[in-house]
DNA sequence: ATAACGTATTTTGTATGCAAAATAAAGAGA
DNA sequence: TCTCTTTATTTTGCATACAAAATACGTTAT
Protein backbone atom coordinates (compact mmCIF):
# COMPACT_ATOMS: atom_id res chain seq x y z
CA UNK A 1 0.00 0.00 0.00
CA UNK A 2 2.78 2.16 0.09
CA UNK A 3 3.35 4.22 -2.90
CA UNK A 4 5.23 6.65 -1.12
CA UNK A 5 8.46 4.57 -1.42
CA UNK A 6 11.21 6.24 -3.55
CA UNK A 7 12.76 3.58 -5.70
CA UNK A 8 16.60 4.22 -6.18
CA UNK A 9 17.42 3.60 -9.51
CA UNK A 10 20.09 0.61 -10.09
CA UNK A 11 24.17 1.89 -9.95
CA UNK A 12 24.93 1.36 -13.65
CA UNK A 13 21.84 3.49 -14.56
CA UNK A 14 22.82 6.01 -12.53
CA UNK A 15 26.03 5.61 -13.88
CA UNK A 16 24.67 5.79 -17.15
CA UNK A 17 22.31 8.97 -16.89
CA UNK A 18 25.61 10.34 -15.82
CA UNK A 19 27.99 9.82 -18.09
CA UNK A 20 25.49 10.96 -20.56
CA UNK A 21 25.61 14.25 -19.06
CA UNK A 22 29.35 14.53 -19.42
CA UNK A 23 29.25 13.48 -22.74
CA UNK A 24 26.52 15.93 -23.22
CA UNK A 25 28.51 18.70 -21.72
CA UNK A 26 31.23 17.99 -23.52
CA UNK A 27 33.64 17.42 -20.32
CA UNK A 28 34.38 14.28 -21.74
CA UNK A 29 35.26 15.15 -25.13
CA UNK A 30 34.55 13.40 -28.33
CA UNK A 31 37.70 11.03 -28.72
CA UNK A 32 38.95 10.71 -25.29
CA UNK A 33 39.81 7.65 -24.25
CA UNK A 34 37.76 6.30 -20.89
CA UNK A 35 40.12 5.34 -18.07
CA UNK A 36 37.57 2.69 -16.24
CA UNK A 37 39.58 2.68 -12.88
CA UNK A 38 39.70 6.66 -13.19
CA UNK A 39 36.20 7.30 -13.94
CA UNK A 40 35.65 4.78 -11.14
CA UNK A 41 36.96 6.20 -8.72
CA UNK A 42 35.49 9.68 -10.04
CA UNK A 43 32.13 8.67 -10.03
CA UNK A 44 32.70 6.55 -6.93
CA UNK A 45 31.64 3.34 -7.83
CA UNK A 46 33.32 0.15 -8.63
CA UNK A 47 33.89 -1.65 -12.49
CA UNK A 48 31.00 -3.82 -12.77
CA UNK A 49 28.46 -0.92 -12.98
CA UNK A 50 30.92 1.02 -14.50
CA UNK A 51 31.29 -1.30 -17.38
CA UNK A 52 27.67 -2.31 -17.74
CA UNK A 53 27.09 1.08 -18.13
CA UNK A 54 29.27 1.68 -21.08
CA UNK A 55 28.01 -1.03 -22.85
CA UNK A 56 24.30 0.40 -23.02
CA UNK A 57 25.73 3.78 -24.32
CA UNK A 58 28.11 2.28 -26.60
CA UNK A 59 25.21 0.49 -28.30
CA UNK A 60 23.64 4.09 -28.58
CA UNK A 61 26.28 5.29 -30.44
CA UNK A 62 27.56 7.64 -27.52
CA UNK A 63 31.19 5.59 -26.79
CA UNK A 64 33.07 3.34 -29.15
CA UNK A 65 34.35 0.11 -27.83
CA UNK A 66 37.93 -1.16 -29.04
CA UNK A 67 38.29 -4.76 -27.72
CA UNK A 68 41.24 -4.64 -25.31
CA UNK A 69 41.86 -1.11 -25.57
CA UNK A 70 38.94 0.46 -23.89
CA UNK A 71 36.40 2.70 -25.34
CA UNK A 72 36.34 6.50 -26.60
CA UNK A 73 33.77 8.66 -26.59
CA UNK A 74 32.45 8.60 -30.44
CA UNK A 75 33.31 11.15 -32.89
CA UNK A 76 30.41 12.65 -34.72
CA UNK A 77 31.95 13.37 -38.10
CA UNK A 78 30.71 15.37 -40.99
CA UNK A 79 29.83 11.97 -42.97
CA UNK A 80 27.61 11.40 -39.66
CA UNK A 81 25.79 14.41 -40.29
CA UNK A 82 25.85 14.45 -43.90
CA UNK A 83 24.22 11.22 -43.68
CA UNK A 84 21.63 12.18 -40.48
CA UNK A 85 20.30 15.02 -41.29
CA UNK A 86 18.34 13.86 -44.10
CA UNK A 87 16.64 11.36 -41.84
CA UNK A 88 15.90 13.78 -39.34
CA UNK A 89 14.55 15.90 -42.16
CA UNK A 90 11.68 12.91 -43.31
CA UNK A 91 11.74 11.60 -39.57
CA UNK A 92 10.24 15.59 -38.22
CA UNK A 93 8.33 15.97 -41.24
CA UNK A 94 6.04 13.08 -40.25
CA UNK A 95 5.79 13.81 -36.91
CA UNK A 96 4.40 17.28 -38.02
CA UNK A 97 1.93 15.32 -40.40
CA UNK A 98 0.98 12.85 -36.84
CA UNK A 99 1.09 16.13 -35.34
CA UNK A 100 -1.76 17.58 -37.36
CA UNK A 101 -3.78 15.15 -36.32
CA UNK A 102 -2.57 14.20 -32.81
CA UNK A 103 -2.38 17.44 -30.93
CA UNK A 104 -4.87 18.99 -28.86
CA UNK A 105 -5.65 22.60 -29.56
CA UNK A 106 -4.31 23.75 -26.21
CA UNK A 107 -0.80 22.54 -27.39
CA UNK A 108 -1.24 24.09 -30.80
CA UNK A 109 -1.98 27.19 -28.62
CA UNK A 110 1.26 27.01 -26.94
CA UNK A 111 3.29 26.36 -29.73
CA UNK A 112 1.63 29.68 -31.32
CA UNK A 113 2.87 31.02 -28.03
CA UNK A 114 6.42 30.28 -28.41
CA UNK A 115 6.13 30.55 -32.25
CA UNK A 116 5.47 34.20 -31.23
CA UNK A 117 8.27 34.37 -28.53
CA UNK A 118 10.75 33.29 -31.24
CA UNK A 119 9.39 36.24 -33.48
CA UNK A 120 10.24 38.75 -31.14
CA UNK A 121 13.65 37.13 -30.42
CA UNK A 122 13.97 37.53 -34.25
CA UNK A 123 13.50 41.05 -34.63
CA UNK A 124 15.50 41.95 -32.07
CA UNK A 125 18.61 39.56 -32.80
CA UNK A 126 18.81 37.72 -29.61
CA UNK A 127 20.60 34.46 -31.40
CA UNK A 128 20.65 32.95 -27.94
CA UNK A 129 16.81 32.85 -27.18
CA UNK A 130 15.85 32.22 -30.84
CA UNK A 131 17.51 28.75 -31.20
CA UNK A 132 16.26 27.83 -27.79
CA UNK A 133 12.64 29.10 -28.64
CA UNK A 134 13.08 27.28 -32.06
CA UNK A 135 14.16 23.92 -30.81
CA UNK A 136 11.49 24.12 -28.46
CA UNK A 137 9.27 24.68 -30.95
CA UNK A 138 10.55 21.26 -32.99
CA UNK A 139 10.55 19.21 -30.11
CA UNK A 140 6.65 20.06 -29.10
CA UNK A 141 5.70 18.90 -32.33
CA UNK A 142 7.95 15.92 -32.30
CA UNK A 143 6.10 15.54 -29.14
CA UNK A 144 2.99 16.49 -30.45
CA UNK A 145 3.07 13.20 -33.25
CA UNK A 146 2.18 11.21 -30.36
CA UNK A 147 4.46 8.44 -31.66
CA UNK A 148 6.51 7.66 -28.65
CA UNK A 149 9.02 5.18 -31.43
CA UNK A 150 9.20 8.50 -33.30
CA UNK A 151 10.25 10.33 -30.58
CA UNK A 152 12.87 8.19 -29.46
CA UNK A 153 14.36 8.34 -33.00
CA UNK A 154 14.54 11.82 -33.50
CA UNK A 155 15.67 12.40 -30.00
CA UNK A 156 18.50 9.76 -30.66
CA UNK A 157 19.72 11.21 -34.29
CA UNK A 158 19.16 14.74 -32.87
CA UNK A 159 21.57 14.19 -29.57
CA UNK A 160 24.38 13.64 -32.34
CA UNK A 161 23.65 16.24 -34.38
CA UNK A 162 24.46 18.73 -31.13
CA UNK A 163 27.25 16.51 -30.11
CA UNK A 164 29.17 17.82 -33.04
CA UNK A 165 29.02 21.11 -32.06
CA UNK A 166 29.48 23.24 -35.18
CA UNK A 167 29.00 26.93 -35.01
CA UNK A 168 26.14 27.79 -36.90
CA UNK A 169 26.59 31.26 -38.31
CA UNK A 170 22.89 31.87 -40.62
CA UNK A 171 23.30 34.84 -42.85
CA UNK A 172 20.39 37.59 -42.55
CA UNK A 173 19.03 35.68 -46.02
CA UNK A 174 18.90 32.28 -44.45
CA UNK A 175 17.67 33.40 -40.85
CA UNK A 176 14.80 35.25 -42.60
CA UNK A 177 14.04 32.35 -44.30
CA UNK A 178 13.90 29.77 -41.73
CA UNK A 179 11.40 32.08 -40.20
CA UNK A 180 9.09 32.18 -42.94
CA UNK A 181 9.65 28.41 -42.94
CA UNK A 182 8.61 28.46 -39.86
CA UNK A 183 5.45 30.92 -40.13
CA UNK A 184 4.59 28.50 -42.81
CA UNK A 185 4.71 25.69 -40.03
CA UNK A 186 2.48 27.12 -37.78
CA UNK A 187 -0.05 28.18 -40.09
CA UNK A 188 -0.26 24.55 -41.43
CA UNK A 189 -0.58 23.19 -37.57
CA UNK A 190 -3.41 25.42 -36.89
CA UNK A 191 -5.62 24.47 -40.15
CA UNK A 192 -4.09 20.51 -39.32
CA UNK A 193 -2.88 20.62 -42.72
CA UNK A 194 -0.82 17.44 -42.15
CA UNK A 195 0.33 17.12 -45.69
CA UNK A 196 1.52 20.97 -45.89
CA UNK A 197 3.11 20.35 -42.45
CA UNK A 198 5.22 17.83 -43.31
CA UNK A 199 6.24 19.43 -47.03
CA UNK A 200 7.39 22.50 -45.27
CA UNK A 201 9.08 20.65 -42.41
CA UNK A 202 10.97 18.93 -44.24
CA UNK A 203 12.20 21.44 -46.57
CA UNK A 204 12.62 23.40 -43.33
CA UNK A 205 15.33 21.05 -41.94
CA UNK A 206 16.99 20.21 -45.36
CA UNK A 207 18.13 23.63 -45.22
CA UNK A 208 18.98 24.31 -41.83
CA UNK A 209 21.25 20.94 -42.71
CA UNK A 210 22.39 22.63 -45.56
CA UNK A 211 23.78 25.65 -43.68
CA UNK A 212 25.38 23.44 -41.02
CA UNK A 213 27.10 21.67 -43.50
CA UNK A 214 28.04 24.70 -45.31
CA UNK A 215 29.03 25.82 -41.71
CA UNK A 216 31.21 22.93 -41.43
CA UNK A 217 33.31 23.09 -44.61
CA UNK A 218 33.35 27.10 -44.30
CA UNK A 219 35.63 26.24 -40.88
CA UNK A 220 37.51 23.51 -42.06
CA UNK A 221 38.94 26.01 -44.93
CA UNK A 222 39.63 28.08 -42.58
CA UNK A 223 41.89 25.76 -40.82
CA UNK A 224 44.09 24.77 -43.81
CA UNK B 1 53.31 -7.31 -39.85
CA UNK B 2 51.31 -10.40 -38.77
CA UNK B 3 47.83 -9.64 -40.61
CA UNK B 4 46.19 -13.04 -40.35
CA UNK B 5 46.16 -13.13 -36.54
CA UNK B 6 42.59 -14.16 -35.56
CA UNK B 7 41.15 -11.60 -33.62
CA UNK B 8 37.88 -13.20 -30.97
CA UNK B 9 35.59 -11.05 -30.53
CA UNK B 10 35.33 -10.50 -26.28
CA UNK B 11 32.65 -12.74 -24.32
CA UNK B 12 30.57 -10.35 -24.00
CA UNK B 13 30.17 -9.58 -27.55
CA UNK B 14 29.86 -12.91 -28.34
CA UNK B 15 26.96 -13.81 -25.96
CA UNK B 16 25.54 -10.69 -27.41
CA UNK B 17 25.27 -12.14 -30.81
CA UNK B 18 23.90 -15.50 -29.45
CA UNK B 19 21.20 -13.87 -27.63
CA UNK B 20 20.06 -11.31 -30.30
CA UNK B 21 19.86 -15.02 -32.94
CA UNK B 22 18.13 -16.59 -29.54
CA UNK B 23 15.45 -14.11 -29.75
CA UNK B 24 15.34 -13.86 -33.21
CA UNK B 25 14.72 -17.37 -33.67
CA UNK B 26 12.23 -17.13 -30.60
CA UNK B 27 13.65 -19.55 -29.04
CA UNK B 28 13.20 -16.91 -26.08
CA UNK B 29 9.95 -15.65 -26.74
CA UNK B 30 8.84 -12.19 -26.01
CA UNK B 31 7.61 -11.71 -22.08
CA UNK B 32 10.01 -14.79 -21.32
CA UNK B 33 12.32 -14.28 -18.13
CA UNK B 34 15.58 -14.16 -18.62
CA UNK B 35 17.41 -16.39 -15.46
CA UNK B 36 21.18 -15.12 -15.30
CA UNK B 37 22.05 -17.88 -13.77
CA UNK B 38 20.23 -20.60 -16.16
CA UNK B 39 21.81 -18.58 -19.14
CA UNK B 40 25.14 -18.89 -17.86
CA UNK B 41 25.25 -22.51 -17.81
CA UNK B 42 23.77 -22.43 -20.93
CA UNK B 43 26.27 -20.75 -22.73
CA UNK B 44 28.79 -21.32 -20.30
CA UNK B 45 30.31 -18.10 -19.60
CA UNK B 46 30.04 -16.27 -16.07
CA UNK B 47 27.79 -13.94 -15.24
CA UNK B 48 29.67 -10.69 -16.10
CA UNK B 49 30.04 -10.81 -19.62
CA UNK B 50 26.23 -11.89 -19.85
CA UNK B 51 24.96 -9.38 -17.75
CA UNK B 52 26.89 -6.84 -19.52
CA UNK B 53 25.52 -7.79 -23.06
CA UNK B 54 22.28 -8.07 -21.53
CA UNK B 55 22.45 -3.74 -21.25
CA UNK B 56 23.16 -3.49 -24.72
CA UNK B 57 20.67 -5.63 -26.08
CA UNK B 58 18.12 -3.89 -23.57
CA UNK B 59 19.48 -0.37 -25.14
CA UNK B 60 18.29 -1.49 -28.32
CA UNK B 61 14.94 -2.68 -27.45
CA UNK B 62 15.35 -5.92 -27.27
CA UNK B 63 15.08 -6.59 -23.58
CA UNK B 64 13.18 -4.57 -21.08
CA UNK B 65 15.07 -3.84 -18.04
CA UNK B 66 13.17 -4.45 -14.74
CA UNK B 67 15.15 -3.29 -11.48
CA UNK B 68 15.77 -5.82 -8.96
CA UNK B 69 13.78 -8.02 -10.93
CA UNK B 70 15.69 -9.28 -14.45
CA UNK B 71 15.17 -9.25 -17.62
CA UNK B 72 12.45 -10.44 -19.78
CA UNK B 73 12.26 -10.65 -23.64
CA UNK B 74 10.29 -7.45 -25.06
CA UNK B 75 6.89 -7.70 -26.39
CA UNK B 76 6.25 -5.84 -29.23
CA UNK B 77 2.66 -4.91 -29.02
CA UNK B 78 0.49 -3.73 -31.72
CA UNK B 79 0.64 0.04 -30.77
CA UNK B 80 4.65 -0.73 -31.20
CA UNK B 81 3.81 -1.46 -34.54
CA UNK B 82 1.23 1.28 -35.30
CA UNK B 83 4.40 3.37 -34.24
CA UNK B 84 7.10 1.73 -36.25
CA UNK B 85 5.16 0.86 -39.23
CA UNK B 86 4.52 4.78 -40.34
CA UNK B 87 8.32 5.62 -40.05
CA UNK B 88 9.58 2.34 -41.65
CA UNK B 89 7.27 4.07 -44.88
CA UNK B 90 9.44 7.23 -44.34
CA UNK B 91 12.54 6.12 -44.03
CA UNK B 92 12.26 3.56 -46.59
CA UNK B 93 11.00 6.12 -48.98
CA UNK B 94 14.06 8.40 -48.43
CA UNK B 95 16.06 5.17 -48.84
CA UNK B 96 14.57 4.65 -52.45
CA UNK B 97 15.43 8.70 -53.09
CA UNK B 98 19.11 8.69 -52.23
CA UNK B 99 19.18 4.97 -53.85
CA UNK B 100 18.41 6.21 -57.22
CA UNK B 101 21.47 9.24 -56.61
CA UNK B 102 23.79 6.74 -55.65
CA UNK B 103 23.05 2.91 -56.97
CA UNK B 104 25.48 1.94 -59.38
CA UNK B 105 23.68 0.30 -62.92
CA UNK B 106 24.59 -3.12 -61.66
CA UNK B 107 23.18 -2.87 -58.61
CA UNK B 108 19.96 -1.70 -60.59
CA UNK B 109 20.41 -4.26 -62.43
CA UNK B 110 20.90 -6.94 -59.93
CA UNK B 111 17.45 -5.81 -58.52
CA UNK B 112 15.55 -5.50 -61.61
CA UNK B 113 16.48 -9.70 -61.38
CA UNK B 114 15.74 -10.23 -58.36
CA UNK B 115 12.30 -8.60 -59.12
CA UNK B 116 11.27 -10.69 -62.05
CA UNK B 117 12.77 -13.41 -60.23
CA UNK B 118 9.85 -12.30 -57.73
CA UNK B 119 7.20 -11.75 -60.37
CA UNK B 120 7.61 -15.68 -61.37
CA UNK B 121 7.18 -16.92 -57.34
CA UNK B 122 3.65 -14.43 -57.51
CA UNK B 123 2.40 -15.94 -60.90
CA UNK B 124 3.15 -19.39 -59.52
CA UNK B 125 1.74 -18.49 -55.79
CA UNK B 126 4.51 -19.24 -54.13
CA UNK B 127 4.01 -17.49 -51.28
CA UNK B 128 7.20 -18.05 -49.13
CA UNK B 129 9.67 -17.14 -51.95
CA UNK B 130 7.97 -14.51 -52.94
CA UNK B 131 8.24 -12.85 -49.52
CA UNK B 132 11.50 -13.75 -49.35
CA UNK B 133 13.14 -12.34 -52.71
CA UNK B 134 10.75 -9.64 -51.30
CA UNK B 135 12.47 -8.41 -48.44
CA UNK B 136 15.72 -8.81 -50.56
CA UNK B 137 14.71 -6.03 -52.60
CA UNK B 138 14.53 -3.77 -49.98
CA UNK B 139 16.93 -4.70 -48.41
CA UNK B 140 18.78 -3.79 -51.77
CA UNK B 141 17.43 -0.32 -52.11
CA UNK B 142 18.12 0.38 -48.16
CA UNK B 143 21.64 -0.44 -49.22
CA UNK B 144 21.86 1.28 -52.29
CA UNK B 145 20.45 4.64 -50.28
CA UNK B 146 24.59 4.21 -49.32
CA UNK B 147 23.60 5.54 -46.10
CA UNK B 148 24.82 3.81 -43.12
CA UNK B 149 23.03 5.18 -40.60
CA UNK B 150 19.86 5.45 -42.71
CA UNK B 151 20.34 1.31 -42.92
CA UNK B 152 20.63 1.09 -39.17
CA UNK B 153 17.36 2.72 -38.35
CA UNK B 154 15.69 0.91 -41.18
CA UNK B 155 16.99 -2.61 -39.81
CA UNK B 156 16.65 -1.74 -36.28
CA UNK B 157 12.96 -1.48 -37.00
CA UNK B 158 12.42 -3.59 -39.15
CA UNK B 159 13.82 -6.56 -36.77
CA UNK B 160 10.71 -5.36 -34.18
CA UNK B 161 8.11 -5.44 -36.66
CA UNK B 162 9.40 -9.12 -37.71
CA UNK B 163 9.79 -9.74 -34.06
CA UNK B 164 6.12 -9.21 -34.16
CA UNK B 165 5.31 -12.26 -36.46
CA UNK B 166 2.18 -11.73 -37.26
CA UNK B 167 0.75 -14.00 -40.09
CA UNK B 168 0.32 -12.23 -43.19
CA UNK B 169 -2.63 -12.89 -45.09
CA UNK B 170 -2.65 -11.48 -48.18
CA UNK B 171 -6.34 -11.32 -50.04
CA UNK B 172 -5.41 -11.92 -53.94
CA UNK B 173 -6.67 -8.17 -54.88
CA UNK B 174 -3.82 -6.77 -52.03
CA UNK B 175 -1.09 -8.48 -53.18
CA UNK B 176 -1.71 -7.77 -57.19
CA UNK B 177 -1.55 -4.30 -55.64
CA UNK B 178 1.78 -5.11 -54.05
CA UNK B 179 2.66 -6.53 -57.32
CA UNK B 180 2.49 -3.41 -58.88
CA UNK B 181 3.59 -1.35 -56.81
CA UNK B 182 6.79 -3.22 -57.19
CA UNK B 183 6.75 -2.78 -60.87
CA UNK B 184 6.39 0.63 -60.42
CA UNK B 185 9.50 0.99 -57.79
CA UNK B 186 11.41 -0.94 -60.14
CA UNK B 187 10.61 1.40 -63.26
CA UNK B 188 11.10 4.13 -61.05
CA UNK B 189 14.79 2.80 -59.96
CA UNK B 190 15.63 2.33 -63.35
CA UNK B 191 14.84 5.91 -64.15
CA UNK B 192 16.45 6.88 -61.42
CA UNK B 193 13.38 9.05 -60.74
CA UNK B 194 14.37 9.44 -56.98
CA UNK B 195 10.95 11.69 -55.73
CA UNK B 196 8.88 8.79 -57.41
CA UNK B 197 10.21 6.20 -55.93
CA UNK B 198 9.89 7.39 -52.78
CA UNK B 199 6.51 8.29 -53.00
CA UNK B 200 5.95 4.63 -54.48
CA UNK B 201 7.66 3.18 -51.70
CA UNK B 202 6.03 5.07 -48.89
CA UNK B 203 2.20 4.48 -50.43
CA UNK B 204 3.32 0.21 -50.80
CA UNK B 205 5.03 -0.03 -47.09
CA UNK B 206 2.14 2.57 -45.82
CA UNK B 207 -0.28 -0.11 -47.53
CA UNK B 208 1.26 -3.35 -45.87
CA UNK B 209 1.37 -1.67 -42.99
CA UNK B 210 -2.20 -1.59 -43.21
CA UNK B 211 -2.33 -5.02 -44.22
CA UNK B 212 -0.32 -6.55 -41.23
CA UNK B 213 -2.48 -3.92 -38.70
CA UNK B 214 -5.53 -5.41 -40.09
CA UNK B 215 -4.24 -9.19 -40.28
CA UNK B 216 -3.78 -8.64 -36.09
CA UNK B 217 -7.08 -7.37 -35.70
CA UNK B 218 -8.59 -10.48 -37.42
CA UNK B 219 -6.27 -12.50 -35.82
CA UNK B 220 -7.51 -11.16 -32.23
CA UNK B 221 -11.27 -11.13 -33.47
CA UNK B 222 -11.06 -14.98 -33.94
CA UNK B 223 -9.29 -15.58 -30.54
CA UNK B 224 -12.14 -13.37 -28.93
C1' DA C 1 71.19 7.67 -32.82
C1' DT C 2 67.94 4.50 -34.04
C1' DA C 3 65.76 0.12 -34.24
C1' DA C 4 64.53 -4.00 -32.12
C1' DC C 5 63.91 -6.87 -28.44
C1' DG C 6 62.51 -8.16 -23.76
C1' DT C 7 60.64 -6.89 -19.38
C1' DA C 8 57.65 -4.20 -16.30
C1' DT C 9 53.48 -1.78 -15.72
C1' DT C 10 49.07 -0.55 -16.80
C1' DT C 11 44.52 -1.62 -18.41
C1' DT C 12 40.99 -4.47 -19.95
C1' DG C 13 38.27 -9.01 -19.64
C1' DT C 14 36.22 -12.55 -16.82
C1' DA C 15 35.06 -15.17 -12.69
C1' DT C 16 33.65 -15.39 -8.08
C1' DG C 17 31.79 -13.97 -3.61
C1' DC C 18 28.91 -11.38 -0.67
C1' DA C 19 24.99 -8.27 0.38
C1' DA C 20 20.38 -6.67 -0.64
C1' DA C 21 16.12 -7.14 -2.75
C1' DA C 22 12.41 -9.94 -4.44
C1' DT C 23 9.95 -14.21 -4.66
C1' DA C 24 8.29 -18.48 -2.72
C1' DA C 25 6.96 -21.08 1.11
C1' DA C 26 5.30 -22.08 5.59
C1' DG C 27 2.72 -21.07 9.56
C1' DA C 28 -0.56 -18.44 12.58
C1' DG C 29 -4.80 -16.08 13.20
C1' DA C 30 -9.50 -14.79 11.67
C1' DT D 1 -10.67 -21.65 3.84
C1' DC D 2 -8.59 -17.48 3.27
C1' DT D 3 -5.53 -13.81 4.52
C1' DC D 4 -1.79 -11.85 6.64
C1' DT D 5 2.95 -12.57 8.78
C1' DT D 6 7.09 -14.39 9.10
C1' DT D 7 10.81 -17.11 7.38
C1' DA D 8 13.53 -19.44 3.83
C1' DT D 9 15.12 -19.48 -0.85
C1' DT D 10 16.15 -17.60 -5.01
C1' DT D 11 17.84 -13.91 -7.86
C1' DT D 12 19.71 -9.64 -8.76
C1' DG D 13 23.29 -5.81 -7.79
C1' DC D 14 27.81 -4.63 -6.74
C1' DA D 15 32.66 -5.19 -5.42
C1' DT D 16 36.79 -7.54 -5.54
C1' DA D 17 40.34 -10.72 -7.32
C1' DC D 18 42.76 -12.85 -10.84
C1' DA D 19 44.11 -13.67 -15.83
C1' DA D 20 45.21 -11.94 -20.34
C1' DA D 21 46.13 -8.44 -23.38
C1' DA D 22 48.10 -4.05 -24.52
C1' DT D 23 51.10 -0.28 -23.55
C1' DA D 24 55.27 1.83 -21.70
C1' DC D 25 59.86 1.52 -20.64
C1' DG D 26 64.60 0.34 -20.57
C1' DT D 27 68.27 -2.21 -22.56
C1' DT D 28 71.10 -3.94 -26.15
C1' DA D 29 72.78 -4.30 -30.71
C1' DT D 30 73.58 -2.38 -35.15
Amino acid sequence: MDSSIIIRAPLHVQVGERLRELIDQGVLAPGMRLNEAELCSQLGVSRTPLREAMRALASEGLLELQPNRGAIVSIVTVEDLTEILPIMSVLEGLAGRLACQCMVEDKILEVREIHDTMIGHYRRKELTEYFQTNRLIHELITEGSGNQSLMESINSLSAKVRRARFTTQMTDDSWARAVSEHEEMIDALENRDGIRLEQVIIRHVEAKGATILGAINVESQVHS
